[in-house]
DNA sequence: AAAAAAC
C-alpha cells in the first residue's frame, strides 16, 4: 500500500515524500478515503499511530479549493493541550507547504492580537484548544457558522480534562452542514454517546496502537523509598545508554525539585509542566527535540500524543495515578519501529496503582534492582510487607517512611486473581466496519469512481478552474456533502434493505484490546 | 489524589 493509492493530490503527496514517508499507516490508509469521501469519521486511535496526518492530509486537499473570508474560517481542529494544538499546526505546515493555507493557532497563553490578525486574514484553517477559542467568540472576533470540516481530536481526553461542555457549546456554534471527523484513544459509553450526537452516519475506523504497552518497550520497575527515588533516577540513567529522554511526575512541584537536583547533579535537563508560561513550554519541548536538552522532566501535560520521534528513554519517577496514563507516558517511547526504554520508580505503597496497571496490560513488570540501592517490596495493604523483605544493603538510620495506611476492610482485589489472558499486540491493524467495496456501492457519484483513477494536478487556487479539468471533481467532492444530511434517513433505510437486519455496528466489538476500551478504572 | 485549560 503506497501513499499514492488514497487519492490524495500530487502536491500534498510530495510534501509526504519530502518528509521522507512511503507508507501510510493503518489509520491513514483507512481515513483518507473516507475524509476525501467527504464522509464523518470516528476515528478509535491514539497518537503514535499516524492519526494526525490521517485528517492534515486530505484536509489540505479538501481545502485547496476556495479560501477563507474573513473571521468566517473553513475548519476547525479542537485540540486538549496548547503542545497538542501546535503540533497539529506543525503538521499544517510540513504537509500544506505546497498549497497556500491561512492558518490560525488560538491557544492560552499567547498574546491575543496575533490570533486576531490570522482571523483577519481569513482562516483556512483554525486550531485551538476550547477556552482561548470560546474567548475570541465571546469577543466577537470568529463566526464559525462557515465552518466546513470539524475535527474533535482526543475526544476521551477532553472529556478527562472537563472540555466537553466547552466543545459541546463550540459545535452548537456550527452549521450541522458540515463534516465531522472525531477521534478518541478510547471508546467508553460517554465518549461514545458524545460521538452519536456530533456525528451523522461516520464511517469506524479502529487502530490498535503499535505498542500497545509495549511489544517494543523494554519495562522495568524498581521499588524504592520514597526519599531515595532521585538518587535511584540518577543511577538508572547512569546505567543506561539515554539519548534522550522524558521523566515523568505525578505533581508540578516535583518536576521542579527534581528539575533542580538533576541540575545540580549536572544533567542536562529541562522541565515541562502547565504552570510553566507558554513561551517557556514551547522554547523546552523545542529545545528537547532539537536535543539541546536531554531529559525532560514533565508532568501529565507531556503524557500523550507529544510527538518526539526517537526518544529512548521513559521515567517514571511516580506511578501515574491512573493505569491508563501509564500506557500513554511509556508509549512516548519505542515508537517508529525502535526499541523503547520504560523505567519506573515505585515507592513501598504505591503496589495498588503498580496493580492496577500490571492488570490493565495484562502483563507484570520486571522488577530491577538500581545498583547500590537497597530495593524492597510493596507493602501489603495491611501493612504488612510481601513477600521476602529487604534486599541487599539494608539501611542504617531506617527511619519510618511516612504513616502506614491502617488496615480497612479485607480488599478482595489484593487477592491474586487469574489475570486475563494477554491481549496481542502483535502489529497495528485497522479495521473498517464495513468492507471499502460496501461504500461505493451504497454512495454515488463521490464514492463511485476511485480517485486514484482521477489523478489532478496541482494548480494554485488564483488560477481559474477548468471547465473538465480534474479540479471539477474536488468542486463536486464538497457539494454532496449538502445532501447527505437531506438523505441520511432514506440511506439508512435503503441499507436495512439491503439485507442488514440491523443498522452499521456502532460497537467496536472486538477490534480494541479490552483495556483501552474500559473507560476509567 | 494530579494535571490540564481563558483572562
Amino acid at each position: 500500500m503506497s501513499f499514492e493509492s488514497l487519492g490524495l493530490s500530487a502536491p500534498v503527496l510530495q510534501a509526504v515524500a519530502d518528509k521522507g514517508y512511503t507508507e501510510p499507516t493503518p489509520i491513514q490508509e483507512k481515513a483518507i478515503p473516507i475524509v476525501l469521501m467527504g464522509r464523518d469519521v470516528l476515528g478509535c486511535a491514539q497518537t503514535g499511530t499516524g492519526k494526525t496526518a490521517s485528517f492534515v492530509l486530505p484536509m489540505i486537499d479538501i481545502l485547496a479549493e476556495g479560501r477563507a473570508k474573513s473571521r468566517m474560517p473553513r475548519t476547525l481542529i479542537l485540540e486538549p493541550t496548547r503542545e497538542l494544538a501546535a503540533q497539529v499546526a506543525e503538521n499544517f505546515e510540513i504537509y500544506g507547504k505546497n498549497h497556500k493555507l491561512n492558518m490560525a493557532l488560538l491557544i492560552g497563553g499567547v498574546s491575543f492580537p496575533d490570533q486576531e490578525r490570522a482571523l483577519e486574514r481569513g482562516a483556512d484553517v483554525l486550531i485551538a484548544t476550547p477556552g482561548r477559542l470560546l474567548d475570541h467568540v465571546e469577543r466577537g472576533g470568529i463566526l464559525l457558522n462557515d465552518v466546513k470540516i470539524l475535527v474533535i481530536d482526543e475526544a476521551d481526553r477532553m472529556l478527562d480534562m472537563g472540555f466537553i461542555p466547552d466543545v459541546e457549546r463550540i459545535v452548537g456554534l456550527l452549521s450541522p452542514m458540515r463534516q465531522t471527523l472525531f477521534f478518541s484513544a478510547t471508546m467508553p459509553p460517554e465518549i461514545r454517546r458524545l460521538a452519536d450526537r456530533f456525528l451523522s452516519n461516520p464511517k469506524e475506523v479502529t487502530v490498535s496502537p503499535p505498542a500497545s504497552a509495549g511489544t517494543n518497550i523494554v519495562q522495568g520497575l524498581a521499588i524504592v523509598p520514597e526519599d531515595e527515588k532521585r538518587e535511584a533516577l540518577r543511577g538508572l540513567i547512569k546505567s543506561q545508554d539515554v539519548k534522550n529522554a522524558i521523566v515523568f511526575c505525578n505533581r508540578k512541584r516535583d518536576v521542579v525539585t527534581l528539575l533542580g537536583s538533576l541540575k545540580k547533579h549536572g544533567f542536562n535537563a529541562g522541565a515541562l509542566h502547565g504552570d510553566m508560561s507558554q513561551p517557556a513550554r514551547m522554547e523546552t519541548l523545542e529545545r528537547f527535540k532539537q536535543g539541546e536538552i536531554q531529559i525532560l522532566v514533565a508532568s501529565d501535560v507531556a503524557a500523550r500524543g507529544l510527538d518526539i520521534v526517537d526518544m529512548s528513554h521513559v521515567f517514571n519517577f511516580d506511578v501515574p495515578f491512573s493505569p491508563e496514563d501509564y500506557v500513554h507516558r511509556i508509549g512516548r517511547t519505542g515508537r517508529a519501529g525502535k526499541t523503547g526504554h520504560s523505567f519506573t520508580l515505585a515507592s513501598p505503597s504505591e503496589g495498588d496503582l503498580v496493580q492496577a496497571i500490571e492488570k490493565l496490560i495484562g502483563t507484570t513488570i520486571p522488577r530491577i534492582e538500581v545498583a547500590g540501592l537497597v530495593t524492597t517490596d510493596f507493602e501489603a495493604s495491611d501493612g504488612r510487607r510481601r513477600g521476602r523483605g529487604r534486599g541487599r544493603g539494608g539501611r542504617s538510620g531506617d527511619k519510618p517512611r511516612g504513616p502506614r495506611r491502617e488496615a480497612k476492610e479485607p480488599r478482595e482485589h489484593h487477592e491474586r486473581k487469574p489475570r486475563p489472558p494477554a491481549e496481542p499486540h502483535a502489529e497495528a491493524r485497522a479495521e473498517l466496519h464495513e468492507p471499502r467495496e460496501h461504500a461505493s456501492r451504497e454512495r454515488a457519484p463521490r464514492e463511485q469512481a476511485p480517485r486514484e483513477q482521477r489523478p489532478r494536478e496541482h494548480k494554485p487556487r488564483e488560477h481559474a478552474p477548468r471547465e473538465h479539468g480534474p479540479r471539477e471533481h474536488r468542486a463536486e467532492q464538497h457539494r454532496p456533502q449538502r445532501e447527505r444530511k437531506s438523505d441520511h434517513r432514506p440511506e439508512r433505510r435503503e441499507r436495512r434493505h439491503e439485507g442488514r437486519d440491523e443498522p452499521a455496528p456502532v460497537g467496536l466489538g472486538d477490534h480494541v484490546p479490552a483495556f483501552l476500551a474500559r473507560s476509567s478504572r
